[in-house]
DNA sequence: CGGAATCCAAGATGATACTG
DNA sequence: CAGTATCATCTTGGATTCCG
């Protein structure tokens, strides 16, 4: 077993706190997703309104298909993110916010661009190139 | 250099929306230790005060020495926490949010309460596991 | 066009051992 | 106590190819 000594959070500490400092806390999955490298720019993304998957794909410098189409699972999954698929040849698919992803998205930009903001001041003595 | 077509993102749409969309953008940097996996939960765990190494490591479930080290390091880096190692021994080392880190840390953490209350509706209808 | 599947490189993470 | 160093592993991410 080798258990680690159990968190000593009393009860009302995590009514307070939530209970995402617990290793399995299933919040910590849908957290990973949000905050996944490309989850926060797609919700960001989608925040203007519906989106292709090309749109998004050329919006998001840097993305592949690839993890675009996983990080759009993911959110779909998690009921953040709405798909509609038109069945017409050549495809054609659309992505938009759901009422709760709209939430998400919203503070996850307000993060964005806080950080954005202080850029200056958080580079501004770096002494190690920080990875 | 097969370069990849580069972000059409005009000019105004640059400014209107922050540059996080463009590949090399410095905020994915801050953003990516911000939003890291432990990232998050350092940031909330140091909302509540100063604290020390291993307060830390019991607090965050889960996480291991290595990464609450180099978490810390990535932080301290960008100047969101403060560190401070008395000279005794053994080790007394103390962390703490910076004015910058504690900003950030309160968006993080609306972010976080955000997710637990409404994890509810979020994983309803969940038809795979989702990884 | 919007993926799914495959293969592979890079990075993240964990366990363990060692040190001032 | 608070790390660092090392090694093994698992996951993430990218490039490519193929398909409806």
């Amino acid at each position: 077993m080798t258990s680690r000594t159990p968190p000593r959070t009393s009860f009302s500490e995590m009514m307070r706190r939530g209970q995402v400092f617990s290793p399995d806390c299933p919040s910590r999955e849908v957290l990973k997703h949000v905050t996944s490298r490309w989850g926060v720019l797609v919700l960001v993304a989608l925040i203007p309104g519906t989106q292709r998957f090309s749109d998004l794909r050329r919006r998001i410098g840097g993305i592949s298909e690839r993890m675009l189409a996983q990080t759009l699972q993911w959110l779909e999954n998690d009921r953040l993110v709405d798909r509609v698929a038109y069945p017409v040849v050549p495809p054609h698919v659309e992505y938009s916010l759901t009422p709760l992803g709209r939430e998400v998205a919203l503070r996850v930009e307000g993060l964005v661009e806080w950080i954005e903001t202080n850029l200056g001041q958080i580079l501004a003595g770096r002494t190690t190139a920080a990875e």
